[in-house]
DNA sequence: TTTTGAGTTGTTCGA
DNA sequence: GTCGAACAACTCAAA
């Protein structure tokens, strides 16, 4: 096998960019510029990925897309550009390494079941032609071999898993780059960054959310310097108000590795009170992306398989209602308006907006973590699947399956002042505060007065929440025997 | 092997 | 209005 890098007196490696789309504290990147004389970024657009499920969310590609083009320009900064194919990863990455001569490629560690599928399969290519495949650190702040419970498994209980992450060591950060030598194979023209493709390209529609953080690694960057500077301290405070900026907005940038985990969590932790809170959130990042290392097939299926046979509800009307944010729940609505219009929600919110869905309509939590997946900009498949699975309790949570969130008490517990309802359901813009989480108990002189009529200008309630909680504790009693 | 302590984020009821 | 108990017993992790 002729391989034109070793020819030319030194080693070729490729670095194949895929949820790691930074330069700062790059494992992968840093081994592959340690070890050989020409390095070349790679991103292959993968349109099983793109299409699987129905779950590409335009507003979450269209972040992507736009972060690659700052890669491609730091890249730029550095003497490479980012080499765009588009294809079957197993195919176009063996092909990229014959048509540049690599002896080598170099990525990040995947967790994902696709991932490691795919991961496999070019590395088994790889081997035919003679070359090595090498994964390095980077998605996690510890990868899932190195926690472990004494008896040599996976964590199931959060708490310990926590304790055990707080004790890991934590490695040095790797400074970006000065430069990046060789990248450029002459001659590419798919080396231009022309060769990012565009949303329509992809068969996607236009994105359309509104307020999403500027994408790439350097506004990411400089939104974790403001969050460590600035909201960090009062977090532990603030991050259950919905309506208050309380959180760091920073869960796009770790989905797709603009930052670094490690980093993130280096530079948060032990900064008082908040600093210990924002660990944890961290940690349980980690903990989803663990439990679905060691269990691929929670992608579908209930963790805890002693809780897989609760009898859901074909409720195709009240799914809809839910969607669109008109199930006569306050804070239920604004937060599911607040995804269609953002691609984003506050995470109280999601918890808020998820049971409602889970426990008061007892829907299957498959169809509300799909419809997150669909919208979210943040959208991660460990995470989202992780969180849905807790609130409906099929979930790794040792706490009880009875836990039903009651939409207008955590409204009234979260949202004291309505600001949040006001701001994304103006049709209670005028309802009196002491009305807002529970529109259907007011009086019809105060409803005239808001000029709010229940059932014409805001639905009513489409369940009545104590009758529903009954009916879902009853379906979790009857499954739990499995 | 057996034992022991502990477990994200709640709600409702009744004193 | 506030506060503690009940919910319903179970699994996990470590000693």
């Amino acid at each position: 096998m002729a391989r034109s890098g070793v020819a030319d007196g030194g080693r070729t490696a490729v670095v194949w960019f895929r949820r790691d789309l930074r330069v700062h504290d790059h494992p992968a990147l840093v081994a592959a510029i340690a070890r050989a004389q020409r390095v070349v970024p790679l991103f292959v657009v993968d349109d099983v990925l793109l299409r699987r499920g129905a779950t590409a969310a335009p507003d979450r590609v269209a972040f992507m897309l736009a972060s690659l083009h700052a890669l491609d320009a730091s890249l730029a900064a550095r003497g490479a550009r980012l080499l765009v194919r588009r294809g079957d990863p197993a195919r176009v990455v063996p092909a990229v390494a014959a048509e540049i001569g690599a002896d080598e490629v170099h990525v990040t560690r995947d967790v994902g079941p696709y991932g490691r599928v795919r991961d496999a399969r070019v590395a088994d290519a790889l081997a035919a032609d003679g070359r090595s495949f090498h994964e390095a650190p980077g998605l996690l702040f510890a990868e899932p071999h190195e926690i472990r419970t004494a008896a040599g498994g996976a964590y199931r209980v959060f708490a310990p898993f926590a304790r055990r992450v707080a004790a890991h060591p934590v490695r040095d950060l790797l400074a970006a780059p000065g430069r990046i030598p060789g990248g450029r194979p002459d001659g590419a023209a798919d080396t231009d960054p022309a060769a990012i493709p565009e949303l329509a390209d992809l068969g996607l529609p236009p994105a359309t959310a509104t307020g999403i953080p500027e994408p790439g690694e350097p506004a990411a960057r400089a939104r974790l310097d403001r969050w460590v500077a600035g909201g960090l301290a009062g977090y532990a405070a603030s991050r259950d108000l919905v309506a208050v900026d309380g959180t760091s907005r920073l869960s796009q940038d770790l989905r797709w590795g603009l930052l670094s985990p490690v980093e993130v969590l280096v530079r948060t932790r032990g900064a008082g009170p908040g600093g210990e809170r924002f660990a944890t959130e961290i940690a349980w990042r980690e903990f989803y992306a663990h439990l679905l290392a060691a269990d691929p097939r929670i992608v579908t299926a209930a963790y805890r398989r002693d809780t897989g046979h609760v009898p859901w509800r074909h409720d195709p009307v009240g799914l809809d209602a839910w969607r669109a944010g008109r199930t006569g729940f306050p804070v239920v609505d604004a937060a599911m308006r607040q995804l269609a219009a953002m691609g984003w929600m506050h995470n109280r919110a999601r918890m808020i907006a998820a049971s409602f869905l889970v426990k008061d309509l007892l829907v299957d939590w498959r169809e509300g973590e799909r419809h997150f997946m669909r919208t979210l900009v943040d959208g991660d498949l460990a995470s989202n699947n992780g969180g849905w699975q807790w609130v409906a309790g099929t979930g790794a949570d040792a706490a009880p399956w009875f836990r039903v969130l009651n939409p207008s008490l955590q409204g009234t517990r979260f949202d004291p002042d309505g600001a949040y309802v006001r701001r994304w359901v103006p049709e209670l813009g005028d309802v009196p505060t002491r009305f807002v989480h529970a529109p259907w108990t007011m009086p019809a002189d105060v409803a005239a007065r808001a000029g709010m009529l229940l059932g014409r200008d805001y639905p009513a309630p489409i369940v009545d929440h104590a009758d529903a909680r009954r009916r879902a504790l009853e379906a979790h009693r009857s499954a739990g025997t499995g």
